[in-house]
DNA sequence: TAAAAAACCGTACCGGGTTCAGAAACGTAC
DNA sequence: GTACGTTTCTGAACCCGGTACGGTTTTTTA
């Protein structure tokens, strides 16, 4: 394989691209940047930029992806679908996203959620991880019609939402430590929810 | 104001073009046909179609407007924002969607689940409602920090699913009638769900 | 019937995304 | 080092959804 000269020019070109569009929406807008200046600040034409990146949205949204349905397919043995989601999004919580730059990330942040597009796009992302939750519950625990399709609708919507609001905190400048903390409550608040209901909340009305 | 003969072609053009479009959306794909044939298909200039519908989706799903926030802020006294959007659903599944075109609502319903493009659309709509079913419901219950965007976001995510699986049985054939059955069944399944939790189902694990 | 208002039109344009034929860069074999 | 097949890149033309603009027709109002 010989380390592969190729391989490693492609992944440079790949990274550059990525890079110098998130530099550029966080500078000027996502939608005030056309892909063709992206392309052409990146030396590259704008065919070979879609080469590497299917669509404008994915310059931005291809670092964030998050398989929830592998979350279930590979949990313990023993372990229920809804506890192993639970305790992902604990961990996540506690321990950050693990992304090795995290400066880039909170560009990355900033960048999405000032643009109403790209959110949108999240929301996309997070909509299609729903239908293989779906797929994944149904196999978990057969027998139940409906109700796989709609709790994995339903985690999805919870964990799309603490997600919304963990990228809105950091966007507004609390500290990454700060915002994980709120976020590990928020997951415990949000999954009790999910699995004892709104009765459970109806009941403390104020 | 003289029963307004400007009003009334208005009326008719737009429901000309919406025609139109749905036709040959169902004859050829909603992605084969460009908004330039519909323009002219319905003998108007593509620019005076973009002044009745501001898009393209919108051809399709103008007609679609479910308003969840507006169940919310008119509820009756005493009750909760729960009860209220269980009974509406409850309704909509007893008495059909109250459409006067049946008809047309099928091709409707049938244009868009062939479409990943339009089915995307619905979703986003959806969201859409979900941020104002959040705010409606924060004002009905103020006090429980997250729960109300949390909540808003379920049982957005429960009528999404809802309505997917009715939309899905109508194109697939089933007539009215028995999915709305069918649909009164689970909109119970989804509330209880919402209500009690899913500890409620994983007990009876079969 | 004249003039204000509103709807409509053709055309040109923009930006995201694709197609295509060929040029450039790479890997490999001699 | 040279020759050759393969992969990657490129420019230019194109498609489609959507907008801007300036001018024309229709409706309303006076």
């Amino acid at each position: 394989m010989m380390a592969g000269l190729r391989e490693r020019k492609k992944e440079q070109t790949r990274r550059r691209i990525s890079e110098v569009a998130l530099r550029l929406f966080d500078e000027r807008g996502y939608d005030a940047v056309t892909v063709n200046e992206v392309a052409e600040a990146a030396g590259v034409a704008k065919v070979t930029l879609f080469t590497y990146f299917p669509s404008k949205e994915c310059l931005v949204l291809d670092a964030v992806k998050d398989d929830t349905a592998a979350i279930v397919a590979g949990r313990e043995a023993g372990q229920s679908p809804f506890d192993a989601l639970r305790e992902h999004y604990r961990g996540m919580a506690r321990q950050g996203t693990g992304e090795v730059d995290v400066e880039g990330m909170i560009t990355r942040v900033r960048v999405i959620s000032a643009s109403p597009a790209l959110l949108a796009g999240v929301h996309q992302t997070n909509m299609g991880q729903r239908y293989e939750l779906a797929t994944a519950l149904a196999e978990a625990m057969p027998g139940h019609g409906l109700a796989p399709q709609i709790m994995a609708a339903q985690v999805t919507a919870a964990v799309t939402t603490l997600q919304e609001v963990f990228f809105h905190r950091l966007s507004m400048g609390v500290p990454l430590e700060e915002a994980g903390r709120l976020l590990g409550e928020e997951v415990e608040l949000a999954f009790d929810l999910l699995e004892h209901g709104f009765s459970s909340i109806k009941g403390e009305k104020s």
